[in-house]
DNA sequence: TTGCCATATGCCAATATGGGTATATGATGA
DNA sequence: TCATCATATACCCATATTGGCATATGGCAA
């Protein structure tokens, strides 16, 4: 079949699933505690559907989490997978509390200390 | 005109910008110094247009910058703008340090203790 | 069962994205 | 100016995404 392969893997990373702005502001509202959909998209000024899928998106990944109570569906965080996101980050974090003009000696220094990253 | 706006901002955002694995792997590369896009491509495995364009997304939203040398154009870390992605993920920091199950007795503390995130 | 409320899906339209290959553009040195 | 190396673009293809709307599904209560 051999089809083209035009992006890589998409969905099923915390990297992308805070890609998209929306769904980034679900995650911070979520801070503040558990909500049905119908309040979820009424609070951040989207549809039902709308926020459905972005939280099915967000539960795919493991970011929310969901429970039924009665006739709702209460999502809430898991910022567990955020944790990931946040180290990755932080391993520039001398990058850019290094001054601009000195980033480029400080890298020469790291290569002679120990030889291949 | 009307048209039906399909997707929201994209690649003038630094969270998307890292949505990309290839271009974590650029980033990360960079840390141990500048390079010109052949040689980066080279270390990644990829094509030197593919690199290329990784390179042009992550310039456009300032992650990295380039300087002339001769014929060739130096790719260097910029990693600044890493640093709100940081920061916003940390803002969740608390939530993935608590246990699960204190979680909702948590926000529930958060929400009397000052009203209005 | 039958309604009804809450939420998830299906489908379509409009774009965004990534990768590949060929090619344009830039800069340098003879 | 010309040949050449280095890098960016243009184009095309296949697929991923998001949003809107209509509709299916699930769970409850009469």
């Amino acid at each position: 079949m051999m089809m083209l392969m035009a992006r890589a893997a998409t969905t099923s990373d915390v990297f992308n699933a805070i890609a998209e702005p929306q769904r980034r502001e679900i995650l911070a509202l979520l801070r503040t505690g558990e909500r049905p959909v119908t309040e979820l998209a009424r609070e951040l000024g989207m549809t039902q559907p709308g926020a459905s899928k972005h939280l099915r998106v967000l539960r795919e990944v493991g970011l929310v989490r969901d429970r039924r109570v009665g006739k709702q569906r209460l999502y809430g965080l898991d910022a567990r997978g955020l944790r990931s996101v946040h180290e990755w980050t932080g391993g520039f974090e001398r990058f850019w509390n290094e001054s601009f003009d000195r980033l480029d000696a400080y890298v020469r220094e790291l290569k002679q200390e120990g030889q291949e990253e």
